[in-house]
DNA sequence: ATGGTAAATAGTAATTATTCCTAAATAGGA
DNA sequence: TCCTATTTAGGAATAATTACTATTTACCAT
C-alpha cells in the first residue's frame, strides 16, 4: 500500500532530491496513520526519534510530497474562511489558478447519498462536491509547472 | 433571493438578538456578493459604509448568520491543513463532533463528471466528495445546540 | 418617550498556522 | 574522500483568527 524505502528513495532520486532520513521518517508517519493528520501531528510523531526536527522541515517535506505525487492535501481550502449566502442546495467548481470559486447547480450531485453500510454509521447532515480545475482564463496564461533543474544524470523511465 | 430587511430583522429577533446596522450591512455585503467572500473582503466592503466597523464585528456577524442558519461556511477545514498518504481515488465522510475524518470508497463517487455546459470552460483535475455529519459516538453525547437565553416576549411561528 | 440592561461593537492584545530567512549540516555525485 | 547544492534547524516575520475589555446601543419595561 504506502511506498516502501527503495520505491520512496528512487522517487526522490529521480528527481535530484536527497533522500534525508526526516523525509523518510515524515512519509513513514504520514502513511502510517489513517487520520490524515495535520503538519502538527506529524510533527509530534516524528519529533519522538528526531529530538532536532523543526516544524520548518515537516512543512518543507509535504510540500516536497506533494509535488512529486506522493501525498496529497485533502484541505483546500484551509487558508482562510470563504462565506456564501445561498442556501438553495448547490456545489462549487474551484479555478486552482485563480482560486476564483462558481457555484454550480446540479440536481445529480445534490441527491448523492452514503452507500447504506457507511449510513447507519453516521447521521448526515449534508454533503458538498467540489471541482478542481483551471478556467478558461487561468488554462491559457498558465505558469508552467515549477522546473527544478533536473540534474543531468537523471533516469527516465 | 436574499433575505429583505424585514425578513433578516425577524430572524434575528426572535432568537433574541440584536438587529445592528453593521449585521445588516455584513449580510447584505454578502449576499450581494457572488464570489464567496473572505472575512477580509466583507470587512473593506462593509467599511467602506461605516469606518469604524471592526474585524471582530464581522468574525462575529458571520458566526452568528451560521448559526441562525442563513449563510455558510464553505471552507470546511480552513483551520489547519490536513494530508494523506492514499493517492487511491477516494473520498471522505467528516464527523461534526470530534473532526475525525474517515475514508470512503465508492465508484460512483469517483465517476462524477462536470455537466458538458460547465466542463467546456475549466480544464478539471479532479473533485472531491465530503460528506457532513455526526458519527455514532459523537451523535449519542452529542452537546445540545447552543442555548441562548430566550427572550420571554419570543413569538413562535 | 425614557431608562435600564444585556448584548454588540471597536479597538487592541494574544494566539495559532504558516512562511521567510540564514547559518550549519549533509546527501550524494565527482 | 572531497565538494557543493540542497536540506535542515531554529528563530523571526506574517497572516488569520480568537480573546479581552471598556464603551455603545437595541430593545424591553415603564
Amino acid at each position: 500500500m504506502s511506498l516502501t524505502l527503495e520505491q520512496l528513495r528512487k522517487h526522490f532520486q529521480q528527481r535530484g532530491l536527497k533522500f534525508t532520513s526526516q523525509r523518510y521518517a515524515v512519509y513513514q508517519a504520514l502513511a502510517s496513520s489513517t487520520e490524515h493528520p495535520s503538519v502538527e501531528a506529524l510533527y509530534s510523531i516524528v519529533k519522538r526519534s528526531y529530538p532536532t526536527l523543526s516544524m520548518n522541515t515537516v512543512y518543507n517535506t509535504l510540500e516536497t510530497l506533494k509535488e512529486i505525487g506522493i501525498a496529497s492535501e485533502i484541505s483546500l481550502w484551509h487558508d482562510k474562511a470563504r462565506f456564501d449566502a445561498n442556501q438553495t442546495p448547490h456545489h462549487h467548481l474551484v479555478c486552482l489558478g485563480c482560486k476564483k470559486i462558481e457555484d454550480l447547480f446540479d440536481n445529480t450531485l445534490d441527491a448523492l447519498a452514503l452507500s447504506p453500510r457507511a449510513k447507519h454509521r453516521y447521521q448526515i447532515l449534508g454533503h458538498r462536491v467540489e471541482f478542481h480545475g483551471y478556467c478558461s482564463d487561468c488554462n491559457n496564461r498558465k505558469d508552467k509547472p515549477k522546473k527544478r533543474r533536473e540534474p543531468k544524470w537523471l533516469k527516465k523511465d
